[in-house]
DNA sequence: AGGCGTGACTCAGAAAATTTGGA
DNA sequence: GTCCAAATTTTCTGAGTCACGCC
């Protein structure tokens, strides 16, 4: 079969299968159809149904899946439940239905709310894209009238009202229908713009037209600083229409600037600053039993390998292979020592330990004065001026010599690497500026250059690798960041669901390479997997999907395929999936007649799959999928209600601590002002808006976590992770102890008697029996309440939420949200990512990704 | 052939939780 | 014995580092 074909029968897999579980259901309870269109003629049914499955298309891949790496353990995988006629009927039904109704859990209903809300949207429409993705979504483009209709779900038309309030808590439609793809080749154009700009505009009728992300001019030069994106909108959104219908045609990569490739016009900064010389500490380490003298050159690499005597890379040969190899060169051929077996770092090592005891033990004055002095040899470095504007500069500090710490079995683990000196950087500075001044007396620069089409200040070689250089950038909080990182963006919101179509159609095509295209450009879309460019040997063995091993994927009838390997920072992927019977039978087939080392997609490699991506879009390439699906998917989740939640104290209570424990900058007062549960009713009532705070915390916190699990985003356990859940474990025990003890008493009381010794053997004090349910209860509540601290503990031990907050969620949607829903932005983002996002602050609130 | 985005980890300092000390 | 706050310990975070990967 040839999935091309619109069938409705579409694989389930597209559909989004799991939310997550909360939401899932309370979804589902909530709605039982789904909305999709408004209505549909009768043949727009069928087509839609066609298009249904673009619409559903339009979801990420993954989130239909539910795939998840076991890795975690939480989420498993899932699969997508319903069938394939099952879902085409929900679908249809839904559409007749009205929109209250929920989909079934399917779908998910994604946002309401924002239907609700948006109000310009419903003009919209022709979106060009829209049909891109997420039907609605685009906010921006909301604004005017663009917005198309979406269809899609029905957004109540007038809805409008105040963004966020009311608006709120409409039923949701869920859009995810979507609309039916216009058109597909319009990408871009329109849309676009971006929420910007207008700012002066009134609302309703910016539009925007600006140019979509592509280009920006570069000037930009205002930049304020701080925060307030006001500023910076104009710079941003200068616009540029490059896209624009032109799409991107444009050499994907000139960015924005003024010029053709163009990213400033005038550039001043000072510099990098070096690390201080060696110190030699004259402590001598032993060789056999005895003291040996080293030169400071000799005993600073001793130095940097005795340091790392308490991690593993003491377990691992290659790391003392190479070190061994490259202090041996030191030390010349003729040394005393030979042969690492023999050298005892540990008087070295212990030295290293007393001094960071001393430093810690600094007093609070102590430590502030060395501050001080650091950051005024630092200060001049600290910032740069690009086109007049005074912008961070990220790294100027030249990285230290030190033991190269691969990651994985990287083949150049501990090799050292040598001291940078001011003769191996490059700078690159505006052609009238002045140049930095060499800050090493006697030595200077390698070369000088003026080159305004890069954005990077210096760079050097990396010793470890030659033929990689270490870059000097501006921080992520600078103008020309953040221009790039909203065309990111942008350029992920356009990716259309005929995209989908494309490659599926070609799941059976007789050329193998086409085949490879279609089913690779399948898993990097449903399961957000990176490209995987080739390695060389002397890099840890990772791969990606185009590097994928015959062996990473083992397929088990009737469609499911297991993956497991080692990815970036050979951090493991493992994960269940059930694909389309097409996918699952090419797959098949590729492995067919190879050796479980050899390459799965033999006739890729990044290069021609990302060729035959820029056909399908201007621009695309395979990690476009990556940030789609993440910001799809909190952007979809994001619009749960959190209505149904019970607000039972109980709950509440949980809710409450839970969020505020996950979430950072949350306000204390709001969770203290629950502590007591006496407390408890009237605060509700009087602090709802609070607890709604906290309550949609737990949810943006929730999606956050969903995303992370999709991009596989990890991190180790803590070495106290354990050590934290005995003691959680034992505290409920001991409070379960207290509740047995309180019932006890309560049946005496009951009985008039009074209460037994505690455990302690104090007597209590004669309580009566309704004092003693209330502590029931409460101590219940508290048991609960840990518990569920455990839990989130437990499922968050593996999961690192920071680099998919950082990276791919587009933090207007995290805005728009936060507008809509009354919460403080300062609640989700920290200082760092209010400065990084400045340039997604004033977005409107009916902003959809 | 570079150029730049992504990503896990580290560490110091902040915040929260506990303990201690005194009234 | 209770209460409160200071002191101390534990946990969490933000910012920085530098390795890794994509195009």
């Amino acid at each position: 079969m040839n999935y091309s074909s619109d069938e409705d029968d579409k694989p389930l897999v597209f559909k989004r299968s799991s939310t997550s579980d909360k939401f899932k259901h309370s979804a589902q309870q909530k709605a039982a159809a789904v909305v999709r269109q408004e209505k549909p003629s009768p043949k727009t049914v069928a087509k839609q149904n066609s298009d249904s499955e673009d619409s559903e298309d339009d979801k990420p891949l993954s989130s239909r899946i539910s795939t998840v790496p076991k890795a975690n353990s939480n989420h498993v995988k899932v699969g997508p439940s319903m069938s394939a006629s099952q879902r085409s009927k929900t679908q249809v039904k839904n559409e007749d239905s009205d929109d209250e109704k929920p989909l079934s859990s399917k779908f998910t209903p994604k946002s309401y709310v924002s239907a609700s809300i948006r109000k310009h949207d419903d003009s919209d429409d022709d979106k060009p894209l829209s049909s891109k993705v997420k039907q609605n979504g685009s906010a921006s483009r909301d604004n005017q009238s663009r917005k198309p209709n979406i269809g899609l779900n029905k957004r109540p038309p007038n809805e409008e009202n105040s963004l966020g309030q009311s608006s709120i808590k409409k039923p949701k439609l869920s859009d995810s229908s979507a609309p039916i793809n216009r058109k597909p080749v319009s990408v871009k154009p329109e849309s676009e713009t971006d929420d910007d700009e207008n700012d002066h505009v009134p609302i309703s009728q910016r539009m925007k037209n600006k140019a979509p992300s592509g280009s920006k001019s570069a000037s930009i030069k205002q930049k304020s600083i701080k925060v307030n994106s006001s500023s910076f909108k104009k710079t941003i959104k200068k616009s540029k229409k490059i896209e624009k219908n032109s799409k991107y045609s444009k050499p994907s990569k000139v960015p924005p600037g003024s010029g053709e490739g163009q990213k400033w016009t005038s550039l001043v900064h000072n510099g990098v600053i070096f690390p201080p010389p060696y110190k030699p500490h004259g402590v001598k380490m032993l060789y056999k039993g005895k003291p040996v003298d080293l030169t400071p050159e000799q005993e600073e690499v001793a130095t940097m390998f005795a340091v790392m005597l308490d991690t593993d890379y003491m377990t691992k040969p290659v790391f003392k292979e190479n070190f061994m190899g490259d202090w041996r060169k030191i030390l010349g051929r003729n040394h005393t020592i030979q042969n690492l077996d023999d050298c005892d770092f540990r008087p070295i090592y212990e030295w290293h330990q007393r001094e960071k005891e001393k430093k810690k033990q600094m007093s609070t004055e102590e430590k502030k004065a060395v501050k001080e002095e650091k950051m005024k040899l630092e200060e001049k470095y600290m910032w740069a001026i690009v086109d007049g504007v005074k912008e961070k500069v990220g790294n100027f500090r030249v990285e230290p010599p030190g033991l190269f710490r691969g990651r994985g079995e990287h083949p150049k683990m501990g090799k050292l690497k040598k001291r940078i000196r001011p003769s191996d950087i490059t700078i690159n500075i505006g052609k009238g500026s002045p140049i930095p001044e060499c800050p090493i007396p006697g030595q200077s620069w390698k070369e000088v250059r003026h080159d305004n089409t890069v954005t990077w200040l210096a760079y050097w070689n990396d010793p470890i690798n030659p033929k990689d250089f270490k870059y000097v950038f501006l921080a992520a909080s600078s103008s020309l960041k953040g221009q790039s990182d909203k065309e990111k963006y942008e350029k992920a919101r356009s990716l259309k669901a005929s995209i989908r179509k494309a490659y599926t159609r070609d799941f059976g095509n007789k050329d193998v390479t086409k085949r490879q295209v279609a089913v690779a450009t399948y898993l990097i879309d449903k399961l957000a997997l990176r490209a995987g460019n080739e390695k060389d040997d002397d890099e840890a063995d990772t791969v990606g999907c185009c590097t994928l091993k015959v062996e990473n994927v083992e397929p088990e009838p009737p469609n499911i395929l297991k993956f497991d390997f080692l990815g970036k920072d050979s951090i493991r992927y493992q994960n269940e999936v059930e694909v389309e019977l097409p996918v699952f039978k090419a797959i098949q087939q590729f492995r067919t007649g190879k050796k479980d080392g050899d390459d799965l997609f033999d006739k890729l490699d990044t290069s021609t799959l990302n060729a035959h991506l820029k056909e399908l879009m201007p621009g695309l390439t395979a990690k476009v999928f990556r940030t789609y699906n993440a910001s799809f998917t909190l952007d979809d989740m994001n619009d749960m209600p959190t209505e149904n939640v019970v607000w039972e104290s109980n709950l509440v209570f949980d809710v409450l601590l839970t969020s505020n424990s996950l979430c950072p900058n949350m306000n204390v007062d709001i969770a203290l002002s629950y502590k007591f549960p006496e407390s408890m009713t009237t605060s509700l009532n009087r602090d709802m808006k609070g607890g709604n705070v906290a309550e949609n915390l737990v949810v943006y916190n929730q999606a956050n976590k969903e995303v992370a699990i999709i991009c596989n985003h990890q991190r180790t356990v803590s070495k106290s992770h354990s050590a934290q859940m005995t003691r959680l474990n034992e505290k409920i025990e001991e409070l379960k102890g207290v509740v047995e003890e309180l019932e006890t008493d309560l049946a005496r009381a009951k009985k008039g008697k009074p209460p037994l010794k505690g455990s302690d053997g104090k007597t209590k004090r004669n309580m009566n029996p309704e004092a003693l349910h209330k502590k029931i209860v409460q101590t219940n509540a508290k048991i609960e309440k840990m518990e569920r601290d455990k839990e989130t503990k437990e499922d968050l031990k593996t999961v690192a939420l920071g680099t998919s907050k950082i990276n791919y969620l587009d933090p207007r949607i995290t805005v728009a949200w936060c507008k809509r829903r009354e919460v403080p932005i300062e609640k989700v983002f920290n200082k760092s990512l209010l400065a990084k996002f400045a340039w997604a602050m004033d977005v409107e609130p009916s902003f959809r990704f």
